[in-house]
DNA sequence: GAGGTAGTACTACCAGGGTAAAACTACCGT
DNA sequence: ACGGTAGTTTTACCCTGGTAGTACTACCTC
C-alpha cells in the first residue's frame, strides 16, 4: 500500500509541472512566460534541466530549441503529495485528514451541499 | 486571508515535535528514544538546536541536561502545511482537496457515513 | 582528586531546491 | 560574411534539512 515514488516537489518545480500540464508542452520561454512569479529565463531552463535529470520532465528538439512536456502525471503527483501529507501528520488515516478539512477550515454552505451529494454518489459504489 | 508562518517542516522536524507534543516536553534522549526511525543522538541534538534557532521548540535547564517543549502548537502546524498543500495543489481551494480525497482514496462505506454526518452538523452552524 | 561518563557545543559534510550570471553556439537578417 | 540574438550549457552560489563525528565540560564515583 505503498506509493512507489514519493514526490516532495519544491515551489518552482511544482509550478513548472502545472503549466506544462495546462499548455501540454512548450519551450523554457512559454514556462517562464506563464509562470505566475517571475523568474530569469536560466532559473527557468536550469531547473527544467534538473528536473528532466529526475524523470519529471522530458524534451524533444525543434531546431535548436527544446520543447518540454511532463513525463509525470498530474494525478501521480497530487496523489503522491497529498498520500505523503497524510502519512506524516494524520499517521496515514485518509479519515482525520478529511474530518480535519471538515472541521477547521473555511467551507461554505453550499459547498458542504455538494460534498454531501458527492458522498452520496460515492456510497453507491 | 494568509496564514502567517508558512511551516514546511521535513521528516525529522515534524517527528520530533510530533514526540515532544506527546510527551509534553523531554530530553535529547527522551526524544531519541521516542522516534520511530533511529538517529544518532547527536542529530537529534543538532536538530534540536537548529529548531530552537527557527522558534519550533525552547529548552530549560534542569541540571547540566536540557529540558525540551515545542513552542509551536500541533493545530498551528497541521494547519500551516495542509493550507500549504491545498494552495500548492489545489489552487487555494479547500473544497477541491476534499472532492480529491473523497475520489480518489480508499475510504470506506463506514467512514462515509461518519463523515456525512459531520458535515450534518457541520452545517448547522 | 582522577577518571569515566553524560551531557552540550562545535564543526563539517552532503543533497536538493532555487537562483542566476557567464560562456558558448547556431542561426538569421542585412 | 558578420554581428546580434535566441537558445542551450556550464559554472557557481546560497539555504535548509539531515547526519554525525569530535571536542569540550561538568559532575559523579571510587
Amino acid at each position: 500500500m505503498k506509493r512507489k515514488k514519493d514526490l516532495r516537489l519544491g515551489d518552482l518545480q511544482l509550478a513548472i509541472l502545472q503549466m506544462l500540464w495546462e499548455l501540454g508542452e512548450g519551450t523554457v520561454t512559454d514556462v517562464q512566460e506563464a509562470l505566475a512569479t517571475s523568474h530569469a529565463y536560466t532559473t527557468v531552463a536550469t531547473m527544467l534541466q534538473k528536473m528532466e535529470a529526475k524523470g519529471l520532465v522530458s524534451h524533444r528538439s525543434e531546431g535548436r530549441r527544446f520543447i518540454y512536456r511532463a513525463s509525470v502525471e498530474a494525478d501521480a503527483v497530487t496523489d503522491s503529495m497529498v498520500g505523503d501529507l497524510v502519512d506524516r501528520l494524520f499517521g496515514g488515516s485518509v479519515e482525520a485528514m478529511l474530518t480535519h478539512l471538515l472541521e477547521s477550515k473555511d467551507v461554505s454552505t453550499r459547498e458542504l451541499a455538494r460534498l454531501e451529494k458527492l458522498i452520496e454518489t460515492r456510497r453507491k459504489r
